[in-house]
Parts: C-alpha cells; structure tokens; sequence
DNA sequence: GAGCACTGC
C-alpha cells in the first residue's frame, strides 16, 4: 500500500508528466509513471484491459486470414483512433481532477480556525450582526414585528382577563348587599360567564386532540440543552389521567376491565398476599444455582454508599482515586518507549479521560500540535469532553474541545480533542498524514464500528511514515491479543477496573418461547427479591409493546397484592420524554423494569440495575452484495454481546443475570463475537472514501478482518458503473467531487448531475429527507387512522421522493414549526435533522463546486426525476406482466421479482417502470421509496449500462439476443469524461 | 396491506 505523501508526490509527478503527453498527443504508453498508474485495482479494469488486448489479437488474426488490407487498415485506424480519444479522454480527466484537488487543498488552507472570540451567545451575535448590517436588518424586520406583535397580544389578553376579574370580584364585594336590577344582574351574570368560559379555554390549550411530543431537551444544533434536561430527567412521569382526552374502545374497555378485577366479591378479600407468591411456582423457570427464595441484598446498600462517597470528593481527589491513577508513570514510559500499545481497562477504570491529561501533562502538545481520542458515539464524544475540561478548570471549546459532525467545538487552542471516529476519518481527506496530532487514541475500539476498522488501517499505514506519532488503541479485555497482533505485535497494557461480581445463572432446559419466559422471569423476580431494578434485553420496538402489555396485564390481575412495578421501555425511536423515564428515581417500594433494545448494551447506562435478563438475541442488519439488498433479522447474539449484558447488572452492586439459554448453548451455539460490521454493510461509500485518501489498491488494504471479496468488487463495480472510477480503477474527477458528500455514491451522483437539470435545491432536498426517511411520519399504535389520513395529505403525484420534498417545502413555508409537525403527524427530531443534513450539504456543494440552482419551473418533475435517475438507475424495476409484482432490470440479480413497499404512495398504483431507494428483505423483498420514471431516462443516465434493445426486450417488444446478456462487463465508460 | 436493531459522516 502506499502513503499519501508517495501518493501526493507522484501525483505531481504525473501530473507534469500527462502535460507532456497531451502535447505530444500520439504515444501508446499510457503514462511513464508505470507503477502508479499500471496497478489494477480491480478485477474490472483488468477485464477492461484484457478487453483491449483481445481485440487487437482477433484483428491480427483476421488480417491474416484475408487479404483485403485496406479494409482491415482502415478498421485498424478506427480502432486506434477510439483507443486514442479515449485515451486521450482519460487524461484530461486526470488533469482536471488534479486541478479540482490543487483548489480544494487550497480553500483547505484558506479556512481558517475558528478563533475563540466570537463565541458569544447567538443572540448577541445576531444583534452585533445587526447593528453593522443593514441589509440583514431590513430582512428580520417583519420576523421581530410579528414577534413582538405576539408579545404585545398575549399581555392585552392577559391585562383584560385580569381587570375582568378584578371587576367580577368589585361588584360581588361591593354590591352584595345591594339590590339589583334585572339587567344589572344579567350584566355581572355575563361577566362571570365569560370569565369562567376563558379561563377554561387558557387551561385547554395545550391539552388538544392532537398528539404532542413533550419538550425534546435536545435542541435544534443538536445540543443539550442542560435545564431542560435535567427538567425532563428529574421530572416524575405523570400519566395524563385528563377524563377530556382522547380515548380509544380499546383504552376504554382496558379501564372498564380494570374496575372490573378490582371488584371483589364475597370472600375473595380474604386471599392473603402469601398465596399469591406462589402463582407463579408452577411455571416458574428454573435456573441453574439459583434459589428463588434467597434474597438477601445487604451489600448492595452498602455500595450505594460507597458510590455516594466517591461523588463527594473533589475533582483532585477523584483523579488520584481512579485505577488507571496507580499506572500513570508506568504507562507515560510505556508510550514514551512504544510507538503503539493496547490499553485494556474496563469501563470505569478511567482510561478515556485520564489517558489524554497524562499525555497533555507529560508535554506531547508542545508546539501546537493536539492529541485526539476518538469516540464511536456523539454524546460520548461531547460529555467526555465535558469532563475533561470541567478537570483540567477551563471552558470547553478552549483547550480541550470536541468535533462531531454539524458542530466544531474546538479552536486555535484546542490540545485535547475528542471526536467520533467518522469526524476523524473525514480528516484524513484533507489532512492525509495527521500532521497536527502527536498522539492518537482509539477508544472503545472492542466495538469494532465500521470508521473505527477503517482508521485502524489507516492509522497502521501512516505510523510508518511518521515514527513521532503515538497510537493508543483502548478496548475492553476480549480481543486485546487480537489488537496486539494486528499492530505488528504492540505491548498490552493491563487497567485493572472494580466491577462489582455478577453472578451469572442458565436456564437448565431451552425455553422454546423466550418472550414468555422473560415475563415469567421478571414476575418471579419481582415477587420473590427484596430490592433492585430489572433490565431486559429484547430485539425491538415490537417485542418490547408486547411484554410492556403483557406485564401491565399481569400486574393488574394482582393488583395491589404485589409492589408497584414500573414499566419502562427504551428504544432509539421513543420521543425523548419517555425516553428520559428510565432515569427517573425508583419511588419507594416500587420497582423498575427496563424493557431496552440494544441501546442499553453500549449506548445507555442505567444505574440500579442489579438484575439483567438476557434471551439471547440481536436484531441485526445485513447485506448481501450479491443481490444488493439488505435484511433485518433476528439472531442470537455473541457471547462478547452476552458479557456486555451480564456487566450491565454490576455497575453499582453486586447483580445477577439470568440467561434464558443453557449453559451448553452459551459454549456451543453462540458465536465468539459479533461480525463485525465493516463484513456486513455495502462498503460503496467505504471504497470511494479510501480511494480518495489515496489508498489505491482497496483489495490489498490491511483490514483487521477484511470483508468478502465479492463484497469489495460489487462496490467497485458499483462505483465504476456510476463513473466514479476509470478503466484502471482510479479515481475520476466525479468519483472526487462524489467523494466531498458524506452520503451513499448513489446520491451524491445524483446532487452533482442535478446541476445539470437545474435543480440541484430540490435534489438536495430530497436526499436530506431520504436520510432520516425511516422515522419521517409518526404513526402511534392508537391513531393509525389520523396518522395515515395526514400521511396521505403529502402524497404528490411522482412517487414518494416528490411526497417527500412536500412536506419539507410545507415545513419549510411554517418556518420550522413545531406545532405543524405536530398537527400532521411528521417527527419534528426528524425534520430538524434533515435540515442539519441540507444545511451540511448546501456547504459541500460549494466545496465540490456544484452550482446552485432552483427549478425554474416547479410544476416540471421530469428535471429532478432525471437527476435521481442519474444516481439511482441501477435500481430500476419494470411492472411484471401480471400488474403485481416488479421485476428487476439489472442490478444484483435481474429479472429477481420484488414488490411495492405498502407504506409507499405507489402502491397499488403500480407505475410501468419505478427506480427505488433501497430494497429490503422483511415478509417479501420489498422496494422503498419509489420514483416513477421512463425507460428512455435510464439510457440517458447511462448508455453505457443500459442498451436499448435490453430495455426493449425487458418490455417484450424484441427478444434480446443472447451475446448482450453480459454486456454490464464491457460497457464503455464514457461519462468519466463529461464531468 | 406492512412494520424500522444500533451507530456515524
């Protein structure tokens, strides 16, 4: 593999050098720089080249073969005088895409660091904007009128119900004694009533019909906002229990059967609590070295006193109490000897914010230069960062700052830097080599998420070319020896953490039903253990409503008989006010169960769980290069998966888990660990990612475990069908401009060719709702009716893309308002994200020198139908002859036959031809996202993909002939050169 | 007429 600095060095090179070429303008040698441009990347341009040679071969033999030469010359001429244009082709787009990455180094160099000064709140800044800026001035103006109009009316209101009241009051005061007239009476009659009548209608509002979020603490940036979440965390959940509120049969009957269980007649008062304790006994689930009736939990008291203690003592004091604290001098030698080493340590060992205040006190900031952490999640990175500076006594953003995507919470002072790991990778697109960072550390790199396996090949790669950089690889204690190896053998480095002992128990028999058995089991817990939360592990939102039902059922039916048992369900999805229910402090007496997906296994930690119930399995997403189609399926999980979960139940005290599997299953049946990602996901983006870092040969890429070979070539294949790469598998100036979106190939194709249509605002619209589709319409279980009737508003003729671009234009014309987003049912978190994508994206677009530009013409799909098309043409399916089903045109396994998605608005509308966003395998192979389109575009989008004769036979016009069926290998790639 | 685990750029 090569460095970027080799690969930048002989891109000068090159580039000097296909000067020189052009100017000659007729030499068959491609370029002198053999090793560069000679080195196959892919099995396609090896068959492109192979191609080439076998032409000239069956020309020579023809020529042999008769005698007509001037003929055969002349073809020899055309021929050559393909080969040479396209050549020629070739290298102007070389040079061009070196000059498209000569200005963006430059505009790299041009932006500056944020400087420190202007951090002030955006209010103030607004308001400094706009003293010395009247143009902005004279466009917020009606934005403030109408605000402070706003202002001035709600205090009119609230003025006039006061006096009204004050007046009410007077007369009863003053005139009770008196006698009234009749009209006089009326008078004050009246006045009461409308008094009454507003009050009512104040305290209604907010109390509508319609669904409402509670406050999202996390606000439109993406920040946290503290005050409100701490308002959301510490508030106690309060069922609305309003007798005005919407109420479904199903809500009501459940209430009328609740009254119901609670009648007690004749004896049955007299059933005393004891004999309920054994309802369960006798399909209780037996676990090995488990009593039911033990349950004594002394010590765990006593480690919530511990836990207290440790938070009162100062930040100092805190420091020097954390393990890591006794290996300080030891590690610091270690690094100063190693260029890498594996730091083990489990969770709380303190690795993650000391390791970099070592580093910093030890002076490997010196000169400017930064040391990096890299987290595999946003809210890690930020709160770590937090911490750090909160420790060191200054203001985070100074010296120690964080940068995670849609925010840049660092300056010019910046030492300490955490980030996501796919914040770093993006570095490396502009900064190959890291030169501003001395010290590289990749934490929690056991997740083995899809950027963390990338930079560790490129963090490999590059500490050979820079021996003054340090790299710490940070895990939990499974796959040290693995890292070790992986890094040419570096030290481990051993952190003792104190996790409390967990005490883990198996079924002694496989339980056939697991959600059955995870019910029962947290009943007999619940019925037979003292004190202590419950934590189950489920695969999804699904799951977790039927055990939440069955639980609530259950307690019910024993009613008072047993303690309060609080449910609490956690999944990614739930609006973020229930979310926040599971933080709140168990009531007294009563006990918590946490009903969480995976979330709760990395992201999520809950304090007081001393119970964990763990079925075993995962929902997990994978795809299949071969059919280009992803599925979710439900699995068993890893025993590293199962380990985590078990370590979930000792975070505050000693805890048990219970594992509803044998003990003979945990060893035999369950995998080691999770496949990692980077071997289950379409590595499209990955490829053109690695390519434009400058990592030629992506087939030879030293990966920790490298995906499936025919993974690698689909998404080359993909990628050169898309003409982001050439023959020779390098990268065109498309394929570098593609690679400035942080989005899938397909849709970054899509924004870069909607400048040619005029429509690049729609498309990007477009794709920014495409990025957060899954979650783009609210649907509760009780108002599916309400919910789909809203849905169906949006729907525009087109397809989904267009139904899409409609709720974001709607939304847009609010003003981003949130009551709108309640009003029809559309995720207001949802939508403030897309806006942060188009935000990103509207930047990009400057940077990979797209134009901006508006359809002129709004009511005209067929502009942005064909920038789609651009992107997307592999996705094309034609209605099957029955008018039910669709057939694939080409891509992954032509003529496979898939359905319409019927949440799409094309179902049922079946459009002749259709490309889709994604394909999924659930109860059938369906498509989602759908677009209808003509089949002339697909040849428009790519003539080099598609053939008129095969689209024409794919309609039964012409049979196709047979020598055609592969031409998807020879295609020409001629749209390299017109971009 | 069907369902979307979890991250991240």
């Amino acid at each position: 593999m090569q460095t970027a600095k080799d690969v930048a060095s002989k891109r000068k090179r090159q580039e000097e050098e296909t000067k020189k070429l052009v100017e000659k303008n007729n030499s068959y040698t491609l370029l002198p720089d053999d090793d560069y441009l000679t080195e196959q990347t892919s099995k396609k341009s090896k068959k492109s080249k192979k191609k080439n040679l076998r032409k000239k071969e069956s020309l020579n033999g023809w020529e042999s073969d008769t005698d007509d030469k001037q003929s055969n010359e002349k073809i020899k001429e055309e021929s050559e005088d393909e080969y040479l244009k396209e050549e020629n082709e070739k290298i102007q787009d070389i040079i061009e895409r070196d000059e498209y990455a000569k200005r963006l180094r430059e505009k790299d160099k041009a932006r500056t660091k944020k400087l420190i000064e202007d951090r002030s709140s955006s209010e103030t800044a607004k308001r400094r904007n706009l003293a010395d800026d009247s143009e902005a001035r004279r466009k917020l103006l009606p934005e403030i009128r109408e605000r402070s109009r706003q202002i001035y009316l709600k205090d009119r209101t609230d003025k006039q119900l006061q006096m009204l009241e004050l007046g009410v009051l007077d007369e009863d005061l003053l005139f009770k004694d008196e006698k009234l007239s009749k009209r006089e009476k009326k008078e004050l009659e009246m006045k009461k009533e409308t008094l009454r009548l507003t009050k009512e209608r104040l305290s209604l509002s907010g109390k509508t019909d319609e669904y409402s979020m509670p406050e999202d603490y996390i606000t439109e940036k993406g920040k946290i906002d503290k005050k409100r979440k701490e308002e959301a965390l510490f508030q106690r959940y309060e069922e609305d229990r309003d007798p005005n509120k919407f109420v479904t049969d199903q809500d009501q009957w459940e209430q009328t059967q609740i009254v119901k269980s609670q009648l007690k007649v004749g004896a049955q008062d007299r059933i005393k609590e004891e004999d309920y304790s054994y309802v369960f006994e006798d399909h209780a689930i037996d676990f090995l070295d488990w009593d039911w009736k033990s349950n004594d939990k002394e010590d765990e008291i006593m480690a919530r006193i511990d836990e207290a203690e440790r938070k009162a003592k100062t930040i100092e004091e805190t420091r020097k109490s954390l393990p890591i604290f006794a290996y300080r001098e030891e590690l610091l030698n270690a690094i100063n000897e190693y260029q890498t080493i594996v730091i083990v340590g489990e969770t709380g060992s303190g690795k993650t914010t000391q390791l970099p205040q070592y580093l910093f006190e030890a002076g490997y900031t010196k000169g400017g230069k930064k040391i990096c952490c890299t987290q595999p999640r946003r809210v890690a990175a930020m709160s770590v960062a937090a911490r750090v500076a909160e420790e060191m006594g200054v203001k985070l953003g100074y010296e120690v700052g964080y940068a995670i995507r849609f925010e840049d919470c660092t300056s010019d002072k910046t030492v300490i830097k955490y980030m996501t790991d796919g914040t770093l990778l993006r570095e490396f697109l502009s900064t190959p080599l890291l030169g501003d960072y001395t010290c590289l550390m990749i934490d929690e790199a056991h997740e083995r998420t899809l950027h963390t396996d990338i930079l560790f090949g490129l963090v490999k790669d590059i500490a050979r070319v820079r021996p003054d950089l340090k790299l710490l690889i940070s895990s939990a204690t499974l796959d040290a020896q693995k890292f070790s190896e992986y890094f040419d053998n570096a030290p481990i480095f051993n952190i003792p953490g104190k996790p409390y002992p967990v005490q883990v128990c198996y079924t002694k028999a496989p339980e056939a039903n697991y959600i059955s058995a995870a019910i029962t089991t947290v009943m007999q817990l619940h019925i037979s253990q003292k004190n202590g939360d419950i934590l189950v592990f489920l695969t999804g939102q699904d799951e977790i409503e039927a055990v939440q039902e069955s639980l609530q059922h259950t307690c019910r039916v024993l009613g008072s008989k047993i303690r309060e048992l609080m449910i609490c369900p956690i999944y990614a999805n739930l609006p973020p006010d229930m979310q926040s229910k599971i933080f709140e402090p168990t009531p007294p007496g009563a006990r918590k169960v946490i009903l969480a997906t995976n979330i709760a296994e990395t992201s999520i930690t809950i304090d007081g769980v001393t119970f964990v119930i763990d079925p075993g399995f995962v929902k997990q997403n994978v795809y299949s290069p071969k059919t280009r189609m992803e599925s979710l399926l439900v699995v068993p999980c890893s025993r590293a998966s199962a380990v985590q979960r078990s370590g979930r139940a000792g975070r505050v005290g000693p805890g048990h888990c219970f594992r509803l599997y044998t003990q003979h299953a945990f060893h035999n049946e369950l995998e080691e660990n999770t496949v990692p990602e980077i071997q289950r996901t379409n590595l499209a983006n990955v490829v053109l990612t690695l390519k434009s870092i400058g990592i030629h040969d992506v087939m030879r890429f030293e990966f920790m475990d490298p995906p499936h070979e025919q993974a690698l070539i689909s998404a080359l294949n993909d990628l050169y069908a898309l003409g982001a790469l050439n023959n020779n598998g390098e990268l065109t100036k498309l394929g570098r401009r593609m690679a400035e979106f942080p989005l899938d190939p397909f849709l970054s194709k899509s924004i870069i060719w909607s400048e040619k249509y005029n429509c690049t605002e729609e498309v990007i619209s477009i794709i920014s709702m495409l990025t957060v589709q899954s979650s783009v319409f609210y649907r509760p279980k009780d108002k599916k009716f309400h919910a789909d009737k809203a849905r169906q508003n949006f729907v525009r003729p087109g397809g989904d893309h267009f139904t899409l671009l409609n709720v974001w234009e709607q939304w847009v014309d609010t003003n981003y308002s949130m009551n709108w987003c309640y009003e029809n049912f559309v995720v207001y978190r949802s939508m403030s994200r897309a806006r942060d994508v188009r935000d990103q994206l509207v930047g990009l677009c400057e940077r990979a020198e797209v134009d901006l530009n508006s359809n002129p013409n709004p009511g005209d799909l067929v502009p942005v139908q064909k920038s789609i098309v651009s992107g997307f043409f592999m996705n094309a399916a034609k209605l099957s002859r029955f008018g039910e089903s669709y057939q694939k045109a080409k891509y992954g396994e032509p003529g496979r036959t898939i359905h319409i998605h019927p949440s799409s608005s094309l179902f049922q509308v079946n459009p002749k031809w259709v490309i889709y966003y994604e394909l999924v395998l659930t109860s059938k192979e369906y498509m989602r996202q759908i677009m209808e389109i003509k089949p002339e575009w697909l040849i428009e989008a790519a003539p080099y993909y598609y053939s008129k004769s095969e689209l024409d036979s794919l309609e039964g016009k012409k049979k196709m002939p047979k020598n055609n069926q592969n031409n998807q290998n020879n295609q020409n790639n001629q749209n390299n050169q017109n971009n």
